[in-house]
This record gives structure tokens, sequence and C-alpha cells, in this order.
DNA sequence: CTAGCTTCTTGTCAAGCTGACAAAAATAGC
DNA sequence: GCTATTTTTGTCAGCTTGACAAGAAGCTAG
């Protein structure tokens, strides 16, 4: 910047997707099994590199997210978590991988008996608990995701896109309970999204039953920042960061 | 990531600075006249290139910070806020820029009477309402960056980084009204910021008096994570997107 | 040295929200 | 019809918020 002379060093631009859905109740990450060197066999976010030097780092997400996991990009929310450029996280030389978080609604089992049977969706326990050994600094990646969307879910109406296009009171709590890893009064939580304008509206008269009273449906409401916000419990009294 | 013989492009990897401080109850970024072209003579965050292709991004966000605005880094606050990668957004070719925001306590002018007159600390007014023009999409940047600001003032102590190593309560509310740009209550603002524990400790016995009844100093407490957190006065019913 | 002005600090009060919990409502299965 | 299960509607005390009154503590002017 202070000599003409001097060339700027480059590096080479990544994409990776930290795709979350709910499967029985639980959050799920998708992993795919690495074909090629490094960490061949390994574990990984979903994600490559720029396919040419002049593709947009957004159309390249969405790229690889309907390459790799095959979805409809309709539907989904897809943010920037960030950059993750540590030097000597990718042994091939200077990899700077932009990270972005996707929630999904609950969707089929991507591999379907294939000999990757490792790879799809994976309980997000299993990766936070550092059980599942995953390539580069994914997991850090995740955890971050992870985080981002425990907050998200405070203020926006991001839980609706865990849903399908019609859910329950109960669906909706669920999603809550999953991502925050904490029990919910079904009780307290009916009353405040109900009263949360926006938030949720009611979809048609028809219900769904399995066992027990059956359920209202509805559908996401216009509003996608929530006032007042979905509260977490207590986190833990005079957190520090 | 498919064949082997695919080279994937290269980019070149810039960091930004958004760096927010207070003067006179009023919100400023600080802004520097670019010297070398594109853009010569137009104003800029602060930031360049990596050094060398090892460099970590965090280190060089922290190198600038010292290189371009002699910052003490102890005391600042310095957060990832984003990357930055349209292509054709620098006509040199494909630049990628990670953005960073840091909060910095009230400070000297760092352009003492130079001729580089237009740069140095510029109320964020200006550049939001499109009054300044700056180089490459760095308003959209410092855009970024003001929201981000806001919305961390609600959850996290961060308001106390904008003051010196002691502050009277009213000063910590010029803080939130400069960044949210709305006026607050002052007897509520009071009561709210006591009872937040771990926000604010009393310092000393130490008073400052300017006219008016002298106000008592605190100094930032241990907690980084406010619960409950600050709450904006109703953003605006019923919020879209 | 007293009145007046300014700013900080402590209260008060009604309205609304939260957490804990009771009980009614609506179905499926026996 | 009876029971188990889940959803939905209430109740109630405790806490927080927003609006506002009033006392406290210094400075300045007459």
């Amino acid at each position: 910047m202070t000599q003409d002379q001097w060339v700027p060093p480059v590096v080479l631009l990544a994409v990776d997707l930290v795709i979350l859905t709910l499967r029985q109740s639980h959050l799920h990450v998708l992993l795919v099994e690495r074909g090629i060197e490094p960490y061949r066999g390994a574990l990984a976010l979903p994600g490559g590199f720029l396919q040419h030097a002049e593709e947009d780092i957004t159309v390249a997400a969405h790229r690889e997210l309907s390459e790799e996991a095959d979805l409809d990009l309709e539907t989904l929310s897809l943010e920037q978590l960030g950059v993750y450029g540590d030097p000597g996280r990718d042994p091939r030389g200077r990899v700077v991988s932009v990270a972005y978080l996707a929630i999904a609604p609950r969707l089929p089992e991507p591999t379907a008996g294939t000999d990757a049977a490792a790879a799809g969706w994976q309980p997000i326990e299993r990766v936070l608990s550092g059980d599942l050994t995953l390539a580069f600094d994914h997991q850090r990646i995740i955890t971050d995701g992870v985080e981002r969307a425990r907050v998200k879910l405070e203020r926006s109406s991001l839980a609706t896109a865990f849903c399908g296009p019609t859910f329950t009171i109960t669906d909706l709590q669920d999603v809550y309970e999953a991502v925050w890893g904490i029990p919910l009064d079904p009780r307290n939580f009916y009353r405040k999204v109900q009263k949360t304008e926006g938030f949720i509206v009611p979809a048609g008269t028809a219900r769904k039953a399995t066992t027990g009273r059956p359920a209202r449906l509805f559908r996401a409401g216009p509003c996608t920042v929530l006032y007042p916000p979905m509260v977490r419990p207590t986190e833990s009294p005079s957190e520090k960061e």
C-alpha cells in the first residue's frame, strides 16, 4: 500500500456451508466425506473454491448449496457467518474460507445407502463434543454457526425456517428446544408466540393429529424481526464472555 | 474440487477497519484520504493488503489499526464484521476485504492541520446520508458496522469501550443515545444500568462537576454479556427485514 | 448569603411481561 | 364410555418498563 512496486500476496478463496436442520427433535448438521487430499476420507462441511476469478462469493455459496446438498434455494435462509483464514489451516497453501449459515426444514437423507455411510446429517452434539473429528477448522466453524443460530432465534423469525410451510406451535417449540438445548414450558411458549405480532399466522382450519388434542396449524408471519424478542432463560447468571 | 488438474482462482486479500468513536455526543468514523489510485484523493476506511502470504488476518487488522490510527490496542474492542468481495468492487482485480469493527474511546484529532484536511473523524450522519462520497463499497461497510454496533450495545457491555477508564452514568447514556440515535430518559436509564449486575461498578469517591450536581464515577464491570439486555425502544412496530 | 439554575439521584405508580402451575378441551384407543 | 395424551385457555404473584415527581448537590448572580 505504500510502494507501487510491492506486490500484495494472493490467497485461495473458498466457501464453506453450515447447513442446519432438525431431525427427530435434534439439531443436525450436513457433513460430507472428503474425496481428495488433504483429509481424504474425513468428514467436512460442504464447500469448495470459487469456480472462476469473477464468481461472486454469495453466488458460490448458493452453487455449493445446490451442488452438494441439492436444496431448494428459494425457501432457505443463507447468511454470512465469518471468515476463517488462519495460515496453516490448509496444508495446500493459504486458503481463506468464507463460511455461510443455512437453515433448512426437515429433509430426506441425502446419502441413501451409498458407501459414504458416515456422511449426511450428523447430530450436532457429536460434533460439539468432539466425538466426530472433522477436517480443517470445521468444528470451530460449526460451533460458531450454532451459536449464531441460537442468538438469531431470539430476535428473528428464523425458527420458522426450520419448519415446513405449515406447522404447529409445538413444532416451533421443538425448534427452540433443539437449538437452545433446553426445555421450555409449552403453555408460556404458546402464549408468547401468539402475542408476538407477525411471527405466526393461522393457516386455514386444517389440523394435525397423532395422539392427543389436534393442534392448530400456522404459517410464518410477515415479520422477520421479533419484537419483543424471545428470551432465552437465564443463560447463566452474570456470564462473562 | 472435482479434478486434480483444475487450479482454483486466487484473490487479493485486504482488511478494512471501521473505527467508531464518540465526539461531542455524536458518533464518528475514522476515514483517511487515499494516496494512490484507484480513488486517489477520495475518503476511505483505513486498511490495506496482507503484508505477506502468511500473515494472520487478525494480526493484519491490528497492524493496520496501529499503523493508520495509532491506537492503543489493549483497550480496544475489535471484531470481525464480514467479508466484502464483490467482483468489480476494486478495479485492480479481484480484491476480497475482511472488515473489522473497532470501538475507541474519545481520541485526539489524528490529522492535526495537515493538508489532508478532509481526513480524520467524520460524523457518521454525513456518511450514512451519502453527503460524503467514499471509495469502493466503504459506505456499505460502514452502514453494516454501525448496525452491528447498535445491536451489540443491547447485549454486551460494549458501550463502556466508548468511554474512558472512568465515566459517569450520563456519559454512558450519551453513548447509547449517539449510537442508537434516539433520546433516553435519564432516570430510567440510571435505574437500568445500576441494576444490570456487573455492567458498571463504582470508581472511588471522585466526582465530576461542570455545572449542576456532581455525578458519581464508575468503571466498566466484570461482565461483558448483559443480562437482562438493554432494550432499544420500539425500533418501529412490526418491522420487516 | 440567598435565590435561581442545572444536573444528578432517588422514588412512585400503573401497565405489561414472565415463570410457575391449574384446568378445560379435543381426539385416539380400549 | 373411560382413560391417556396433547393442545389450549386461564390464573396469579413477582418483576421490569415507561412516564413522571421531587429531593439533593453543586455553581452563579445579585
